[in-house]
RNA sequence: GGGGCAGUAGGGUAGCCUGGUCCAUCCUAGAGCGUUUGGGACGCUUUGACGGCAGUUCGAAUCUGCCCUGCCCCA
């Protein structure tokens, strides 16, 4: 329980790890009385308030903000048969208005393609009203009958952005679903989180697409979490819910559509990829507190001690940070162990004998401690918050290298994907990937595999010997 | 989808087979007071639970049934 085991299990027991830290650091609370519903706790909140104002910020460029009902007529839900297929076994109905049986029956969006679309075949009248580009955060809901999982496998999705747009043409589909695969991959850098895009195999695509393009991140237990999927729609739904155009030469159109959507997985990810046995490690970008002070009270100083403390704390506060004084009855030791949980970047320490040489000293969550000088604190705490993140970064790329194997064996494949992620050759062929999935007991995650990790070169497919690119296979969560 | 194990205070455990002095307990957590503070402080006082619903019984944390929730293994 104390000294040199920590309060945490050890990381390397992941699972362990992973549901300790979740409600030791306040980010979710698991206790809610409903299976895969869970509750966030104010900080995990102000986690996800400062992960998604970075999401909200690229997407405001050129996307703007939404919002559509929560509840989906069935017989609108049930137009499109691909889409049913995927969803049917996992949507929530509601049935009944108090005693009364509803004459139609009303869906809890697992998805709002339905919700979204009908009303856009109202909007969409000629081609100068397109591109559309809106996107929502919702909650979504989803029947998951495997074992849930709190930020990763759920059955009330709290945090799900999705963006829905329209188009003229196929080709211009396409350009948008280049635009937000460099959308997620913007975003995921700032989370200092290294992610692998590919193209899901055509079997493993979204119910009612053409195809899609998922970003995968690796847990430090060698599985990796989608975080993000973006899907070219063709013209599969505007057909479906009659989202035609009027075109410059007077003819009615069938519109092209992209959907592409993130959910509170990338919280998941964030936490496990840089956590450590003390707890969370949080980009100070992010960082609900970037900096904490702790004030060294000693007898007959007190007051000394904390007016230093107040105008620290202020000084920080103009300059902008995010900052907090921890001025509890507490040991000083007992201060940082809490804050270090909580993923702080930075932490000020200002004691006597500080205050008397005119420094304050710093320790980031990495716990290189410097001395710095109090007339130019606010400089040097830009420079540690900076070097941070790019240790953060840094850590981050040099372990998900080490989880990348390229293989060239059947038998490599199957070793490599037990630590992480394996890639192969693959040839496309379908009855290939099968083989491969038999054989090494994991799935073909996708292939056009882009990654500053992965060389993209040609080889020999690893069960037929044709000319073949490479593929990625992993565990899965 | 199939199988197994479990649920006792905020957290972790004992008790259950063999129903009854059981005012549980320790660590931890919460509240209060005081002393303390350069890597998890200490003393005193105090708060708090038998997952839910039925049943058996003079009596249920303990036995029975159903439900809910969690964890592990296999497909």
């Amino acid at each position: 329980m104390h000294d040199e085991s920590g309060p945490l299990p050890p990381k390397c027991d992941f699972s362990a790890w992973y549901n300790d830290i979740l409600w030791q650091a306040e980010i979710m609370d698991v206790r809610y009385p409903v299976k895969g519903i869970y509750v966030w706790y104010p900080h995990g909140f102000a986690i996800r308030k400062g992960t998604y104002a970075i999401l909200r910020e690229l997407l405001d460029r050129d996307h703007e903000e939404t919002l559509f009902p929560l509840l989906i007529p069935e017989h609108e839900f049930m137009k499109e048969a691909e889409h049913i297929k995927g969803f049917e076994e996992e949507v929530y109905w509601v049935t009944h208005g108090g005693l009364t049986k509803l004459d139609v029956p009303l869906a809890l969006r697992p998805t709002s393609e339905t919700a979204i679309y009908p009303m856009y075949s109202l909007w969409v009248r000629s081609h100068a009203d397109l591109p559309i580009k809106l996107y929502q955060i919702v909650n979504t809901f989803r029947y998951e009958t495997k074992h849930t999982r709190p930020l990763i496998r759920l059955r009330e999705i709290t945090s799900f952005k999705e963006a829905h747009t329209v188009h003229t043409t196929w080709d211009e589909a396409e350009h948008q679903v280049e635009d937000a695969v460099s959308l997620y991959s913007k975003f995921y850098e700032r989370l200092c989180v290294p992610v692998i895009i590919s193209r899901r195999p055509e079997w493993d695509k979204f119910p009612g697409a053409d195809y899609t393009i998922a970003t995968d991140a690796i847990m430090p237990d060698g599985k990796t979490l989608q975080v993000g999927t973006v899907h070219h729609l063709g013209d599969n739904f505007s057909k479906t819910f009659d989202l035609t155009y009027e075109d410059p030469e007077g003819i009615q159109q069938f519109a092209h559509q992209t959907c592409y959507g993130i959910s509170e997985r990338c919280i998941a990810a964030l936490i496990s990829i840089h956590g450590d046995d003390r707890g969370l490690v949080l980009p100070p970008e992010i960082a609900p507190t970037q900096i904490v002070i702790v004030p060294i009270i000693k007898k007959g100083r007190e007051t000394d001690v904390q007016n230093a403390a107040d105008e620290l704390e202020d000084t920080l506060r103009c300059a902008g940070f995010r900052v907090t004084t921890d001025t509890r009855n507490l040991r000083p030791g007992a201060k940082y162990y809490y804050w270090e949980m909580r993923g702080v970047p930075l932490r000020l320490e200002i004691g006597p004998r500080d205050i008397d040489n005119g420094v304050v000293m710093a320790a980031t969550r990495f716990g290189e401690k410097t001395q710095i000088s109090r007339n130019i604190v606010v400089e040097e705490t830009i420079d540690l918050l900076e070097t941070f993140r790019l240790e953060m970064k840094q850590r981050a790329e040099a372990r998900a290298m080490e989880q990348i194997v390229q293989v060239s064996t059947m038998q490599e494949a199957k070793d490599a994907a037990d630590m992480g992620v394996a890639v192969l050759h693959w040839c496309g062929d379908e009855t290939c990937a099968e083989i491969i999935e038999k054989e090494t007991g994991v799935s073909v995650l996708g292939y056009e595999v882009r990654s500053a990790y992965i060389d993209e070169k040609e080889g020999r497919c690893l069960v037929c010997g044709k000319k073949a690119r490479p593929a990625i296979i992993s565990r899965t969560y």
